[in-house]
DNA sequence: CAGGCTATTATTAGAAC
DNA sequence: CGTTCTAATAATAGCCT
């Protein structure tokens, strides 16, 4: 009723955690929403079996599952725990290190690989703003180039331990077949799918109650789009 | 270059399983996209935990975890940590965790590279409109790009040792078991690892190689997590 | 703090490449 | 098949009630 506008409208924000903690709130609470309500959808119109759980800031817990969560995490889940011998532990601790080798190099190549995808869309960016002005682009690029040196250099390094544990290993192991290693590619293609007879039923509800401890970690495959939606490796061990 | 109207637009759709299975492999391929986008969003944004496991109508798994999917899955299915006498399971768990993590980010770099891939291409492309301004942008982002290239390569190598090391560690007790571990993403063509065995270009694995589905149920057990529309949030902890 | 209200931005159904 | 383009629909940031 006022003389002024009455708002602005959406406002874009940036992709970064919200500094005003009310906003926030609030944020949390639509999003939420609206992200349950995406996965509802996605389960409607696709037939898909979906698990989400949520754990807002406070540490409460939202959950969504179709046709049931648990379900759907077991299926994730699936798979066999291996045995325990003495080999096995002496093979693992080796592997562990390496393991965690790699995961440090990872690391900062993925972080590597971050500065570049930005630095690439200044360019970008700043290309169509200020056509001439790009004398500083050069050099860089050249920052850059020699940390990609840098990081290859550690890489190869790491890729020699591997293999000679790899041959220490091999020595004890009982290779008994090989598992398909995909380290293809290709975005979301399509299958033959053959569809599932599914009841299609949602079940939203408040998760509560938890069962056994960590029968559950022992997963190996599927491919997990890193959380934090590139903000940062997370660590673990 | 017809008369006529390009597009209509998006149409509203009705919220029921697609009929059409052509589009129905294309909006799950949309939407899911957009609802891992949404996910990543949320945490960033508001700094929440999330777990997100989606099986496509084809039994493809795509995942999402902040800061890991597995532990936010721990979280939600208990909070109590691993203080058992099982030692080894622990540790066996979390070192599977971790090849899971590199896999992780091994894809994630995948889909960095490929971002980079399609800015070189936007960069390569704006170049010849603009030769003379930006001669210094071609070679310099090219050579980046062979650089990231090399990286990928790398990293795939060395994983296939650490692959196979697990290969030979899991295989003893599982012997027709097969491994669901994949890798990758991305445009970015090859990969002249093993051969696949699809021939079109796979993100995913397929999920199809589920022990047991029961097998596992009853570790978790059904939870009385009770059904019915509404999440909510719950404390736990 | 959940429930409206716009004005805008974001997502995406369809169709063309 | 995966991409790209376009026009509409959907989601929401900032404000209010």
């Amino acid at each position: 009723m006022s003389s002024e506008r009455k708002s602005r409208g959406r406002q874009k924000i940036e992709m970064k955690k919200m500094s005003n903690e009310s906003n926030l709130q609030v944020t949390f609470s639509k999003r939420r929403s609206g992200l349950f309500k995406k996965a509802s959808e996605l389960c409607t119109l696709c037939g898909a079996d979906v698990a989400l759980v949520v754990f807002s800031p406070g540490e409460k817990v939202f959950s969504f599952g179709q046709p049931n969560i648990d379900t759907v995490i077991d299926r994730y889940l699936s798979r066999v725990p291996p045995q325990n011998n003495g080999t096995m532990q002496f093979i693992e601790a080796h592997r562990n290190a390496n393991v965690c080798e790699l995961n440090t190099q990872l690391t900062q190549i993925n972080q590597l690989l971050d500065m570049e995808k930005k630095r690439a869309e200044e360019l970008s960016h700043l290309r169509k703003a200020t056509e001439a002005q790009f004398w500083w682009a050069g050099p860089v690029d050249g920052m850059n180039m020699a940390q990609l040196e840098f990081f290859k250099k550690a890489l190869e390094e790491t890729k020699k331990v591997v293999a000679h544990h790899a041959d220490r290993l091999v020595i004890q192991g009982a290779p008994t077949q090989t598992f398909p290693f995909f380290v293809g590619n290709g975005s979301s293609s399509n299958m033959p799918l053959h569809h599932q007879p599914n009841p299609s039923q949602t079940q939203m509800f408040p998760a509560q109650f938890f069962q056994n401890p960590m029968l559950q970690s022992h997963l190996f495959g599927s491919n997990n789009m890193r959380g934090g939606g590139g903000y940062g490796p997370s660590r673990f061990f």
